[in-house]
DNA sequence: TTTAGGTTGACCGGTGTGGTCGAATGTCGT
DNA sequence: ACGACATTCGACCACACCGGTCAACCTAAA
């Protein structure tokens, strides 16, 4: 129990900065993990680009691992609040949603890319490196992403003579490509304001 | 000069061996370059997975490098002979011209996966670790691949209401897509027969 | 002046790196 | 049977970097 409250009160140092540095030292740490995944991650490359001594990292956490626990769940609570929670799940029609999500997927991304790029890391590792608390939260937000991308979407107004599932991927595909296209094409500019004509 | 002689009865040790012990090295190799890039990629894993002592891939090849570059023209080659050249870029049909790059390049996957993977590392170091000569190589494959995607195409018989880019677009990515979702669906999978019905 | 907490980077043992090399083992022509 | 040469191996090298520690320092409040 002792050890678990030292724990406790070392993640409270890192809370109780403010919060530019909180950031600057996230996103170093989110980048690191991102580009490189946990075991090849350097907490060396991480506290050079955070512009911090080495030994603050370990005064801030205990270890690398709680460090990589605290950006999953940093993540996922971004990723809940910037983004599904924004989505409509009442809209029936198939092409609004999908553009929705879309949208609000570039909208968070344009907020913070490197959470998003960091997800893609966490989701692939899987259980590797996390406690099965945190995995099973994991497990909740592709489970809540799936059900907004397929469920309560009206089939009744697709063309008879289609397959719904076909048509269905046929268009998610299309707008997976345009918002990878996008992204790739405008990777590097800063911008706040995309548009979204297609 | 001398040294440059030298070199050239390095590889040629390599290329006299029976081809199974080639293709059991250079997958390793491919492989193992693919997964972690050229950097991070170990030569102790290489040889290991091939089954044979360190000493014999410095006996094939001078260095780490020169492996790296092997490989590379080995895929261009591959990919020149197994994909690009098999292209019927006569068809004006934007549908039939992309179905069939689609189903020629699942093809050539089928036939040697690593290089396929191997080749998005390269493309994507771009010209680090490599001689101007065969950068330029890589740019010129990449150049054919692009008229082969986009040239000689009917938009003419396109709608007249859309866009012909867009429409375009549209239909690579539904493609793209597809063959994504096919190949991940299907990785692991031995096949040489897939159901390319969309 | 003392004290307590934020901060640093040299340092630790350990692991893995690309590459070398002496020795062991074929494989020949003679 | 012999020597010359090609092939094969893995222990070994110097080095780079790893996650993590810690004595020493700085600063500001008491």
């Amino acid at each position: 129990m002792c050890v678990k409250e030292e724990v406790d009160i070392i993640i409270a140092r890192f809370e109780s900065l403010e919060e530019s540095k909180q950031h600057t030292i996230r996103q170093a740490a989110l980048e690191e993990f991102a580009a490189h995944g946990y075991d090849k991650a350097s907490t060396n490359r991480i506290v050079k680009a955070a512009g911090i001594g080495k030994g603050m990292l370990f005064y801030y956490f205990t270890s690398k691992q709680e460090l990589y626990e605290y950006l999953v769940k940093y993540s996922l609570e971004f990723i809940q609040i910037q983004y599904l929670d924004k989505v409509d799940a009442g809209e029936p029609d198939l092409i609004e949603r999908l553009t929705q999500l879309a949208r609000l997927k570039m909208e968070a991304q344009a907020e913070n890319e490197e959470v998003f790029k960091f997800s893609a890391v966490f989701l692939q590792e899987g259980e590797t490196h996390l406690p099965k608390e945190l995995a099973a939260n994991i497990e909740n937000m592709k489970q809540a992403g799936y059900q907004l991308m397929y469920e309560g979407i009206d089939r009744s107004r697709f063309r008879k003579d289609a397959d719904p599932d076909k048509v269905f991927h046929l268009i998610r595909w299309s707008i997976d490509g345009y918002q990878q296209e996008l992204l790739a094409r405008l990777s590097g500019k800063k911008l706040a304001e995309i548009d979204f004509a297609p």
